[in-house]
DNA sequence: TAATCTAATGTTATAGTATATCATACCTCC
DNA sequence: GGAGGTATGATATACTATAACATTAGATTA
């Protein structure tokens, strides 16, 4: 079981292992790459290492503030080419209502998602809930409308934020 | 009922009454703008009228661009303000995933909408489906969410489009 | 009705997000 | 090692949205 979990918990507390977490997304990148013959360089590595810097979705431009400290000349287009690369392959979503890109919980079966965004600590938990996507795909049926691509997004308020003292600071790595 | 209808056949064809459509959704926003002691102004008036102009999401600066030829100085916080106060009453909804904007189907009540955004012909068409909003508030709940504002887009191909020869070019008003 | 207050709009500037285009480098396969 | 394709570099620009302050218009009350 990955560290960043997909099935029970999504929304996951200040100290879960964060490295391991990290460490698993790009073990299973690379892995995904090699079997789909896609060629994960180390820009690209390095592009999904820093969307996976934390759970929380990041914008194109915070990662080429980055990348920029590392590589002369990086510019939006080396990010968003490699981030395209990568939302490809399944192993990045691009959340539209944050314009922003967060790291696939589980990239090794293709599969609809929906996001739980936390307007107090940004956290993006990701779900595949059977029940939504069968709502969504039998109303889209009763429509006439073939699904293609379902953008699912709900803002509120995580377990950890919920509490009394609405602490939007307690940020989760 | 109104001609932009919501429960049964969410997609228009192209010889819908758009006149009478349009007509009506302006005569609600007044309704309710008295309502709610909320001053249509002509500006917002135009604008509102300009976005119920097709039912395809419009941008804000395709808005502009028209508004610009009716009024000196008109930029795009003109635009944005407008719309900003037309989401308030929820006369107009946005399409995070296009960054756009929509008519309300039904502003007569408060409701969670959700949107079926045709690839083809580029419709949006508002549904309210009550089985979707059950199931994201149950899966929320059962990850301790408490739900605040879900963006449902589920982009794909309308009744008119799915036809064998996928008429990307047929618009509908 | 004039004074005053608030809401709405005008105006300018700038922030933030994304893509087009052409040039160069690198990798693979023959 | 050359040819062709893929990846990246580099520059420019398009598109989307908001900040901040000035001015105008509408409502309220003295």
């Amino acid at each position: 079981m990955p560290a960043a979990r997909k099935d029970n918990a999504p929304f996951l507390d200040k100290r879960h292992d964060h490295h391991r977490c990290l460490d698993d997304a790009l073990d299973r990148a690379a892995v995904i790459c090699a079997e789909r013959g896609a060629r994960l360089t180390p820009l690209r590595r390095r592009v999904l290492e820093l969307v996976w810097a934390n759970h929380r979705p990041v914008g194109a431009y915070d990662i080429l503030e980055t990348l920029r400290q590392e590589r002369r000349g990086a510019a939006p287009p080396t990010v968003y080419r490699a981030l395209e690369f990568l939302q490809e392959l399944g192993l990045v979503h691009r959340i539209a209502s944050r314009n922003a890109f967060v790291g696939c919980a589980d990239p090794d079966r293709p599969h609809l998602v929906q996001f739980l965004l936390c307007r107090g600590c940004g956290q993006a938990a990701e779900i595949s809930d059977e029940r939504i996507e069968d709502a969504i795909l039998d109303s889209a049926k009763r429509a006439g409308f073939a699904v293609q691509m379902p953008t699912i997004e709900v803002e509120g308020l995580c377990p950890h934020c919920r509490g009394e003292n609405g602490r939007a600071d307690e940020r989760t790595s």
